[in-house]
DNA sequence: CGTTAGGGCTAGGGTTAC
DNA sequence: TGTAACCCTAGCCCTAAC
């Protein structure tokens, strides 16, 4: 059909690294219009790239040190939390390792439509989001 | 951020349904201020409301594609009966149409005595009224 | 200013191709 | 068998119109 299935090049995840850089995690969309990016990523669509940024965290990880967390998942028993008005904990990986530019864009203090203000001001003590574009 | 995705409830839905056969469609914010619903409602807005009728008109539609092509990808094994207890009482229609409320309401036309409104309003927490609007 | 209708986006589960 | 790429959809957000 007209997808070959695609593979990711290596100036194509680059590019997307600097646009969660650059944006943060979850403005695929802004990423896709950064006139930085949009050539680059052309071919790709915001859907592509939130999954291929979900690869590359997945493989991460696991190269990483946690491994133990396929382990936890077909269980035979009902892991269906279903709540109706309870708040189910979720519990926020430690730092180190984990890639998480969520909390950078999120720092600005704009939980609303903020802007991509001191994205960089709190990249500093954790750095852990080296990585970042190869080398372009 | 703090709403990592609040999924709907089996007993919200029914809410939900409910008062739109009883205000008629695009009411929401009348059947979020009915005392009836607005407790089970409580978390949702009315753009909520408004949202979650159309995801389940759109899944209502579903049958002229796609339904087959998932139906065959159903997994063999899928022994999935942890509903919470709530035994729905579905009704199986033949014919997979939208099932319109806002007639259903309207029909009534003015109830000066003895609307349907009795018969609806005694909704509580348990679910009783799914008869219309769920299809398949 | 409040509400609704509709478009659009994202997160996550699920599926396909390799 | 495992993994990358892709698909599907529920829930949410944004904007225009009223």
């Amino acid at each position: 059909m007209g997808a070959p299935k695609q593979k990711w090049t290596a100036e194509e995840e680059a590019a997307l690294k600097a646009g969660v850089l650059k944006h943060g995690t979850g403005k695929w969309r802004t990423i896709l219009m950064d006139p930085d990016f949009s050539a680059v990523l052309s071919l790709r669509s915001n859907v592509d790239l939130k999954d291929k940024w979900r690869n590359i965290n997945v493989t991460a990880i696991w190269g990483s040190r946690q491994k133990a967390k396929l382990a936890l998942k077909r269980s035979p028993l009902t892991p269906k939390h279903e709540e109706n008005g309870k708040a189910l904990s979720v519990v926020v990986q430690s730092n180190e390792e984990v890639v998480d530019a969520k909390p950078l864009a999120m720092a600005s203090g704009t939980p609303r439509n903020g802007g991509p203000k001191d994205l960089l001001a709190r990249l500093d003590g954790s750095t852990q989001m080296i990585l970042a574009v190869c080398s372009s």
